[in-house]
DNA sequence: CGAGTGTTTGATTTCTGTCAATGCTGGTGG
DNA sequence: CCACCAGCATTGACAGAAATCAAACACTCG
């Protein structure tokens, strides 16, 4: 057949101005890193295999333990760092999960980005030697501090960290591509079911249970990653949990269904 | 006082999901790459200025001319690389523009960028060593072919062209976080102010005139680009056009009151 | 100059935002 | 240890911004 059209399939979604949060964490102290000597090694760190600094892959993991200059910890609601502050570090998570978030200068804000183990923070600030964005802790964390000019200079030294360092910069934009589809061409439901397999899967690789997902951040904060409302974030668990795909209880939500889920996640995949 | 909670703003608005375009470009031809030797070096090139490679930071200008391959042209409607396809190179573009495109497997498919000279692509292919997306010439176009492992090599070499191109990548994620942040949270009228004073801005970085725009993309890829339908995209120009905003004819848009413009992107900055 | 793609505009629909009210939960202090 | 309270979550009713459907119009290119 010539013309063979695809069928037209298109829904109404919807966006929304996300109000100033009432409250805003407090401040970051100016420069009081809490680095402390690390205790153990990127070697023995059981991150390992998914860390950014994967010693695994790394000739001189020597090196790599002089990279890591400390570690600092982050209480929930505290800001790792502003967007505005002068650029310094990379940051690897190491215990905890941190939301990114932008502001409008109307006081809009915007999350466009959730991080947990092992995953690359502060690579914004590389361009403009200013962090672009707020980082903010949504449980006591940890990170593991890399100053970028040590990460520069052993990226010059050595292969396998360079292209480390490339790879994790460019999954961060590979990432980020994806929240654009999502926020781009998909109805609140696609949102919401994409966003629990995301998680699921960002967890098993964490030798976490794949079916139990523990959402740290509030529905408001869910909702503004994905582009929706907090009150379209819980209806659609709840109509999620009806329909037997999860079960929700609060913050934590278990995946009952794979199959099902993915059938919402992308339909005609 | 306590309490003092900010006004609650918030707006509905819509996305949708894109229909699989009827017509998909043809086919990559393999690898039929038409490299050319360049016949001018990156030290002469007009784009010198806001070129990702930018031979005016770099100590040894000598090296960055090896580093251009030489250079392929792209003609309207095809595409640079595909999703999937190996990588090998990165590419600055050098004429005309490119839009970045991402699918999802039921055929949906959106616009997750654009790309006019001097601009980096290909980076999402170093996470995976296949490319992330689609790259397509919205016109006639051109690119400097920059192999990766050369890249790599000079950027262990020369220590500014190191921290361009970490520059560069930062700077993709930061335009990508933008993108997010007009997606989740912005109107219809509040995307396509912003998408013409960032056009504005973009052209004018290369010394075109900061007022008229040239749109490449139809309005179907335009809506897509910013999770809007091409009706909508339509409407709203007709409705700053009527409102004395900007002025358009098809393709050509010109912007006739910057500052009106600026207050429809950002409401209460 | 005709066919086909792209654009504009109108009428209608709908998904999701908004407003509102109630219920739950977890942390804090007596 | 328990009661209280503020923040968070759920649910319902309603409204509205943008999607959808549809039709006419304008370019462009062969």
């Amino acid at each position: 057949m010539s013309g063979a059209s695809e069928p037209t399939r298109a829904r109404t979604m919807a966006a929304q101005r996300h109000a100033p949060s009432a409250v805003r964490a407090e401040r970051t102290p100016p420069v009081a890193v809490t680095a402390r000597a690390a205790p153990s090694s990127c070697k023995t760190c059981t991150l390992r295999s998914i860390c950014v600094v994967n010693p695994d892959a790394l000739a001189c993991s020597r090196q790599m333990d002089d990279l890591v200059l400390g570690y600092r910890h982050v209480k929930k609601g505290e800001a790792l760092y502003r967007a505005g502050d002068a650029f310094s570090n990379l940051y690897a998570v190491r215990t905890g999960s941190y939301k990114k978030v932008a502001m409008l200068p109307d006081g809009r804000e915007q999350v466009t980005g959730l991080y947990v183990s092992g995953e690359l923070l502060g690579a914004d600030g590389i361009a403009t030697d200013r962090y672009a964005s707020d980082i903010i802790a949504l449980e006591d964390s940890s990170v593991c501090v890399m100053p970028f000019d040590l990460l520069a200079l052993l990226s010059r030294e050595v292969k396998a960290v360079q292209h480390n360092v490339f790879r994790m910069l460019s999954a961060e934009l590979v990432r980020e591509s994806h929240s654009l589809m999502r926020l781009g061409t998909m109805t609140a439901d696609e949102r919401v079911a994409t966003f629990l397999l995301d998680l699921s899967r960002r967890w098993h690789a964490r030798s976490y249970s794949p079916s139990l997902i523990v959402l740290r951040m509030t529905r408001e904060e869910t909702g503004s990653l994905l582009g929706l409302t907090l009150e379209t974030v819980s209806r659609t668990l709840s109509r999620f949990q009806k329909q037997g795909l999860i079960e929700v209880q609060g913050k934590e939500v278990r995946i009952l269904d794979f199959t099902g889920l993915n059938a919402v996640a992308q339909p005609t995949g």
